[in-house]
DNA sequence: GGCAAGATTGGAGCAACGCTCCAATTTTGG
DNA sequence: CCAAAATTGGAGCGTTGCTCCAATCTTGCC
């Protein structure tokens, strides 16, 4: 009876992996991509920079963990996808699904932006990379594409999927203004402003950007993206199958 | 008399903005991106960190003209595509032309992938987002689009060439191995190992990426994003004109 | 129960970073 | 020619990632 519930108390505060993760996502979600320091982490978790090390090892490794964790929770289970074939309708559905989960995930974690660049680039070998491509080119294979062009097929999703959702990621990584609502009147505004600088510019340098400056101020982010997945699709169906 | 030939001697030495970033950029090509610090910048210049930030205020605000100017000097001239209507053949010809300018361009300089990706969501009012904006859309118009379509439609090219440039960077940024050969047998040794890893992966949970596998370790990454952008223009011309 | 071996913890401290500040120097305008 | 302005180089501040180590806690064994 020298500690009482030796269980209770004490393995709960017990510095573990998961909860050092864990406590770097809420760090990242709550004040941005510059907040994640060793020092915060120690503070968080009380306790000192040694012990995050004796777990963690680095800092990178970290923020990879970091970023699978959630990538695994965004994408639907491997398992879903290949217990039923399924039709070629039920493929392009599942596409979508997946590409919504990372889209959705981005946007809820705007740090997964950048992270998802450096990751794919700098580790293919690592979780993320895998996840994402076995999730697509799962559906893909129930599209009637030819075997061969599987791969290229599956690459160009992934390749868009991922420049789509980074690109639209709301810009709060410098720890300026973070925590505000996602996707409200904030995310308006600040298409406004980018609306309204694509106007200033020159009309000669730039053209192009004047005359669409409209339609970029009161687009839907979402919807966009799955209006680009679909045309997409339609490439993939009229190439295999040129009518 | 005092100063001989102050022209050639002294105006060759000054320090100024345009020098600045020129050897910036020649630090981050051949250090990788970990590798540009002041102070590294400081010795290559022979100055001190007091002079540089005289003339660039930011460490951020240097990436950003790295970045651009490189970016600049990959793109066509807008010139080109605006004074010449053209037909839909070359108005896809010239978007081949300009993904692959952006592509070659991520080759030669690995550290623009995460740039890039960093740049586009965090400022798209700066100078690099409506410059690559402009010479896609400025294309996408002679496609036979309709107008209304003309902003979704250059989005999902632009993410999909930005997304696939970046995932098909060579990862030499953390400084490990820098400055070894482009896109000889280094790469087809990292694709390699790579394929490797997948088939390594449990059979079970990742049965597509094992049948992948082989066409992954043989593929030319170039010829695959171009695949991918002929796939895009066929779902373009597909949606645009459902025969 | 006791106790050595191992695992885990917390924090001091180091090298390197971005950046600020300022005295010294050079250039410029009248 | 000289005062005002622009430019330069470096000392130094606060912060970072990370290493190292003494102290503590847990565990396996008699």
């Amino acid at each position: 009876m020298t500690t009482p519930t030796p269980q209770s108390r004490r393995r709960r505060q017990v510095l573990s992996r998961e909860r050092i993760i864990e406590a770097a996502v809420g760090l990242l979600d709550t004040a941005g991509a510059g907040a994640l320091t060793v020092r915060a982490l120690s503070e968080r978790l009380s306790t000192g920079s040694g012990a995050i090390y004796h777990h963690v090892g680095n800092m990178g490794e970290l923020l990879q963990a970091a970023t699978e964790s959630v990538v695994v929770a965004a994408l639907p289970t491997p398992q879903e996808s290949t217990t039923d074939p399924g039709t070629e309708d039920t493929g392009r559905e599942r596409i979508r699904a997946a590409a919504l989960g990372l889209y959705d995930a981005v946007a809820e974690h705007p740090w997964l932006a950048v992270q998802l660049a450096v990751q794919v680039t700098r580790s293919p070998w690592g979780a993320v990379t895998p996840r994402i491509f076995e999730s697509i080119g799962g559906c893909v294979r129930t599209l009637g594409v030819p075997r061969s062009d599987w791969f290229a097929t599956t690459s160009t999703l992934v390749h868009y999927i991922l420049g789509a959702t980074s690109q639209n990621a709301q810009p709060s990584d410098t720890a300026d203004d973070v925590g505000v609502p996602r996707s409200g009147a904030r995310r308006a505004e600040f298409l406004d402003s980018v609306s309204k600088a694509w106007k200033s510019l020159d009309a000669g340098d730039h053209p192009f950007l004047h005359d669409i400056a409209d339609q970029m101020r009161g687009h839907d982010d979402r919807e966009q993206f799955l209006t680009g997945i679909d045309l997409i699709l339609a490439g993939i169906t009229a190439v295999s199958r040129p009518s």
